[in-house]
DNA sequence: AAGGCGTGGCC
DNA sequence: TGGCCAAGCCT
């Protein structure tokens, strides 16, 4: 097992991706464990490509921890708008606060998973890759790798165990960081999902699946349940001034703590429940957005509001302060379907 | 302990 | 086009 490991560091010093938020392969220095941090929550779920844009932008405006939990909620939120996952940017200012408070970030494994927005995998990956602690680093790519290499044919979510246990088979006690960024390398861009890349694997020659030629149909998994649709209504009101009528949503569940446009939870049917008494008119087309459990379809209405107008929710954001790169993605189709029904924005 | 929770790219 | 999937966590 212990050549395993080193056949792959071989291969990552030679293969390794350049990423903001790496120090290159052998390099004695230990990376800045806050941007350790700020990247492996942002790439809970979320590929490179996405996360790269967000993760400078984020160490420009807030360069240590400390300037990140000085932060106000709203101004993270607005940042982190786009990427998805927004109970992430939550946990992120709740745990930057933490950390700040208490000098430094932990050390050890355990204790970082004390910490919002920290659980199994990114506790392990900051201890080995900040700390340079010798941790089993399991995620999606390391299931994936360890399915093909030891030919588990047990369906995930099952066989999470199973393949953790292989996984701490291969975890060398040298230069665990590495190995743990090598890993999640082979499997991003040699063991993809679909057809990976076998004849240039540094694991070739030890991998059961590709022996049994069961390689690219693992790992097996449940089937998926089907998503249902739902439908709403939504309202983009623009005063007399140029203020845009906006709603911030509560701090839990869906979008929490996000900016959107008014209007009725949503359900089977569309509901309709205008924020203000106003002469709402319809927009061609409706927004259509898939979440992560069911499709959306949202009809979008739109009005001029006189400067008299009071609102029954919401408030009214001014011209100049509403950046519509501050809302999440489904909330900015619905303004791009409203845009140009509008005049002189 | 299943299910809630985003988004964009790929085929 | 639509379903699948990605460096998971929380309740």
């Amino acid at each position: 097992m212990r050549e395993r490991a080193a056949d792959l560091l071989e291969w990552y010093d030679r293969h390794a991706r350049q990423l903001p938020w790496r120090m290159p392969p052998g390099c004695g220095a230990r990376p800045d464990p806050y941007r350790v941090w700020l990247s492996e929550v942002m790439l809970q779920q979320t590929t490179v490509a996405a996360v790269t844009s967000y993760f400078e932008r984020f160490t420009t405006l807030w360069p240590t921890v400390e300037a990140l939990a000085a932060a106000r909620d709203e101004e993270v939120m607005g940042e982190w708008a786009g990427l998805g996952y927004y109970a992430r940017a939550r946990n992120l200012l709740k745990c930057a606060r933490t950390v700040a408070e208490k000098g430094a970030f932990p050390r050890n494994r355990a204790e970082l998973e004390t910490l919002p927005g920290i659980g199994p995998y990114t506790s392990a990956a900051i201890a080995a890759i900040a700390f340079d602690a010798s941790e089993v680093v399991v995620d999606g790519n390391v299931e994936r790798v360890m399915a093909r290499m030891f030919a588990v044919e047990d369906p995930l979510p099952g066989g999470k165990r199973v393949l953790r246990e292989k996984a701490a088979l291969l975890t060398p006690e040298a230069r665990p960081g590495d190995y743990a960024q090598a890993v999640m390398d082979l499997g991003a861009t040699v063991c993809t999902p679909k057809n990976p890349a076998c004849g240039i694997c540094p694991w070739m020659g030890y991998c059961q699946g590709r022996k049994a030629g069961i390689a690219a149909d693992l790992p097996k998994t449940e089937p998926k349940k089907a998503k249902p649709v739902r439908f709403g209504v939504s309202y983009v009101g623009r005063r007399a001034d140029g203020a845009w009528l906006l709603e911030r949503r509560p701090a839990r569940g869906l979008l929490g703590g996000m900016l959107g446009w008014p209007g009725a939870e949503w359900g089977d049917v569309a509901r309709e429940a205008p924020p203000v008494a106003a002469a709402w008119r319809e927009v061609g087309g409706e927004a259509r957005h898939t979440f992560t459990h069911f499709h959306l379809r949202l009809d979008v209405r739109v009005a001029d509001l006189p400067m008299e107008a009071v609102p029954a929710v919401g408030d009214f954001v001014p011209r100049e302060a509403f950046r519509p790169s501050d809302l999440p993605t489904v909330m900015r189709k619905v303004f791009d379907l409203a845009h140009d029904t509008f005049d002189n924005i």
